[in-house]
DNA sequence: TCTTTCCCCCATCATTTGTTTGATTTTCTC
DNA sequence: GAGAAAATCAAACAAATGATGGGGGAAAGA
């Protein structure tokens, strides 16, 4: 819990830093937090491990500045998204939120990874886990249209959203998984998850004005 | 991998070895493979860690066996639930299954999250992962009467069972996570994954007969 | 140039972890 | 109850792992 890293260079010169991080990412996504060793990481990078030590200070550290790392990513990709989708109407938003995200995560599979190990499997002598869904999850609810407040979105649209969310995590971080049990190529998954997610996602939105109400 | 477990005595005197390996799917439920310790399962079965080698061998196998013993659960439970939605019209099958599921799940979640985790994380030195979707996948999309064939289920069709347990097991392993997060109660917690689980996958399938084809 | 700061590595340490060995106790068999 | 078999534990080991301290070199500031 020591919190002494040293100042931010602003020059290029961060690169070791981002390095160790960038690796991190991915072995933490890859094998979780217990089963990833900061040997692992330092090798990755190139670098002795006591300089990872130096940069990051203990591995716990160094993993809640993955995860705080992921969640600025996926935020800003919200955001980027929100400005396309916006004002279309809700099943189609639905649609291109659906493919940008699925995109956009297959191209970074450690940030699912991460997350859901994070959410799924506990840390031995559980530290602070500053235990909380990020707020994004209510800003794609709002982004969605499925709240009309940003800030009072409803459980149950929250829980909606997670679904969604929960999903596609599951085909992203289970692609190794599924494709060799399926048999199918790279492409061919992404097509084929698109395509299921399509098909059991939108319906349930797709009247959703008219039938909100009705359906609970 | 080393094969040599002790003959079973068919009496009840098992319970050493079947409590080591109720515990253990506890533990790496909880904690994963790398973060659960072969001496952590020992002390909550009250014995020492040789003990457990004794029974059980290598670590690696002991996981294997609690993989290859929740698959077994979920068979049968699948069975069990087969022979009650027989018959019934496909939404009225898909309701009645979910909500069975969702309640067999959320009373032992240890099955979920060893299974997410065997998905999702990967295990260091992989060994012989025996990767497969277990072939329930397919007999559930039998049951639920996605495909006409028990043997030959398109892939299309396992994908859209795989969506369907996805949300279930996300929804069971990640119960504290999300609870801490929207601030609710179990039963409120379990009531609302029904809820949104109906909301959003039976539509996909309720007009599944006609609209199949067009959907795609 | 001299000094200070920053960055990095070598060597090392204390624990933890997977696993085994050998002795001891318990249980079963006759 | 004697002897065989099975089950248990205490102790130990090697390797892996989290973590630190000191030294050396490059760079920056004086």
């Amino acid at each position: 819990m020591v919190i002494n890293f040293p100042a931010k260079k602003s020059r290029n010169l961060e690169t070791v830093r981002v390095k160790i991080l960038i690796a991190a990412r991915r072995l933490f996504g890859k094998y979780g937090f217990h089963g990833t060793t900061t040997r692992m990481i330092a090798r990755e990078v190139g670098i002795d491990v006591s300089t990872l030590y130096y940069h990051w200070g203990e591995k716990g550290n160094l993993y809640e500045a993955v995860v705080l790392d992921i969640n600025d990513d996926l935020r800003k990709k919200l955001i980027d998204l929100e400005g396309i989708i916006h004002g279309l109407p809700l099943a189609q938003r639905m649609g291109i939120a659906i493919e940008a995200i699925t995109d956009y995560l297959f191209e970074h599979p450690e940030i699912t990874k991460v997350i859901l190990s994070r959410c799924f499997v506990n840390i031995r002598h559980e530290s602070s886990q500053n235990i909380r869904v990020p707020e994004y999850i209510s800003n794609i609810a709002f982004s969605m249209g499925l709240s009309g407040d940003k800030k009072g979105v409803s459980v149950k649209h929250k829980m909606q959203v997670l679904t969604i969310m929960n999903s596609i995590y599951a085909f992203v971080s289970g692609e190794e998984f599924f494709r060799a049990s399926l048999g199918i190529k790279r492409d061919e998954y992404i097509a084929l998850v698109k395509e299921t997610l399509n098909f059991i996602l939108i319906p349930a939105f797709a009247n959703s004005m008219a039938g909100e109400k009705a359906n609970f």
